[in-house]
DNA sequence: TATTAATATACAAATATATAAATATTATGC
DNA sequence: GCATAATATTTATATATTTGTATATTAATA
């Protein structure tokens, strides 16, 4: 799938999805979510020491984007990722933005 | 390379460098610079059909956030891409945007 | 040197985003 | 139903980004 084919409207959600893991905040969750792993909100909001409002902020953005996936257990929410090799994206730029 | 493992500084400037990659005009841009291709601004604002201050803004963001080089050459300035591997990220989230 | 081509910058208006604090919603267990 | 825990939303303020238009800079050439 070359980018050239897509359609605008394909285009806008692909620069919505890098628009949303491109923020220091978004880029620490995504790295907490690697290899498969579930977590809720209080988990992200204490290992990242965010506030709990921030935490479910930036879920939310992800999310809506079509970066990341929920599912509501109880009083928890887990988040996870959509697609597992959106972290090739984190691989990449840290290799880039280190050298 | 885990991002865990990245300072705040390194964290924030692989945010900076895909929140440069993060736009319609951007993603556009780069898709046309694939292949190690070297185009000047000219042909970039041909191409996509944009303002030449447009395209010339654009660029400029893109090589300050470290994506782009370029190389003047007389009345020319040629950009390329810095890291020919930075095609992998639009090649990645074009396959999540499209499924 | 004057003209033209190619690129870059400055400015302003509209839009979008970030952040924190407060409040609301949803679900559990007593 | 009430209290509590976990999430989510709202609101307001500050800041940043985008876009177009105009202008400035840089380089070639007549």
């Amino acid at each position: 799938m070359k980018f050239s084919e897509l359609t605008p409207e394909q285009l806008d959600q692909a620069a919505n999805m890098l628009k949303a893991i491109a923020h220091p905040v978004r880029i620490s969750i995504l790295n907490c979510l690697e290899d498969g792993k579930k977590l809720t909100v209080s988990e992200i909001h204490s290992t990242l020491k965010i506030e709990q409002a921030t935490a479910s902020h930036h879920l939310g953005i992800l999310k809506d984007k079509g970066v990341l996936n929920s599912k509501r257990d109880g009083k928890n929410t887990f988040y996870f990722l959509k697609h597992e090799n959106l972290t090739s994206i984190l691989d990449c730029v840290s290799k880039c933005s280190c050298s």
